[in-house]
DNA sequence: TCAACAGATTAGAATAGTTCTAATCCCGTG
DNA sequence: CACGGGATTAGAACTATTCTAATCTGTTGA
């Protein structure tokens, strides 16, 4: 059959390729990992001509965090990022502009994690360096 | 003078010390450390007694943060968290109820974070142990 | 002691990010 | 190609938070 590899992904993802989720997994996964916002992303689309509604957007980024192709990174609490990299790693944010950016998952490590309490499992770590320019 | 505690603190930050700014004061900072959300303080103060609006509940979070004797807590990118611990520490997310666990600071750490980009300051390290019941 | 003023509080309106609704659309199957 | 269920959408609704502008109160100095 062929399908071009966004048409590939989505299948994989179990979602139903949509022209809409089509051209946003293009636009995503096209050059490199990237870190966006509901708005940004947005607006990113109707730069490259891509025709979906805000609302379409936010129910992509929710579905294809769900699918885990995408992952959501918590470091504003007025705002939710998603990131393409669904890799172990971590970030910096950059508070003055929020930005994020990529910290190796094998350059940073947490030790000394309490056992957490009982009846409790760990889903995730965070850790997020926040920066500033001066 | 011998003003009372709560006043003190105020005063020592800065801030005069108005009927609501002191009761506040009382209730977060008489028993050991506590994690709240505006709302949360907000109804906290009702169910003691205590008569403050939302938007001074705010204010006072936030002037309170500024001042160094409260911190704020990014876990949740649709709330804001508050603490009365402002030492060294990192957190457990409890999931499921969105609630806050301390774990002291001398217990964690956080190597092999890499330098930040030319020009850029670290401000600070914040680890989230995302964690859930099960 | 108290007038006066700057800072603080407040109710309610406004804002911003996000979610919901319910009407329309369109992908996949037969 | 018709159909059915999932997907998209505009716009309303919602929620946390901030703003506004009127009122109040802590502080100070006469
Ligand atoms: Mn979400
Ligand atoms: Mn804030
Ligand atoms: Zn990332
Ligand atoms: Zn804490």
């Amino acid at each position: 059959m062929m399908d071009e590899p966004a048409v590939e992904r989505l299948r994989a993802a179990g979602l139903r390729p949509t022209r809409q989720r089509v051209q946003l997994v293009e636009l995503l996964f096209s050059d490199g990992h990237r870190h966006m916002t509901a708005e940004s992303l947005h607006a990113d689309a109707g730069a490259a001509g891509v025709q979906v509604s805000l609302a379409t957007v936010y129910n992509t980024l929710h579905q294809f965090t769900e699918a885990g192709i995408l992952r959501e990174v918590v470091v504003d609490a007025s705002r939710s990022y998603f990131d393409t990299n669904t890799g172990d790693h971590q970030h910096f944010f950059v508070e003055n502009d929020g930005t994020l950016i990529d910290i190796p998952g094998d350059e940073i490590a947490v030790s000394g994690i309490p056992t957490p309490p009982k009846g409790h499992a760990v889903d995730r770590v965070d850790v997020v360096v926040r920066i500033r320019k001066n």
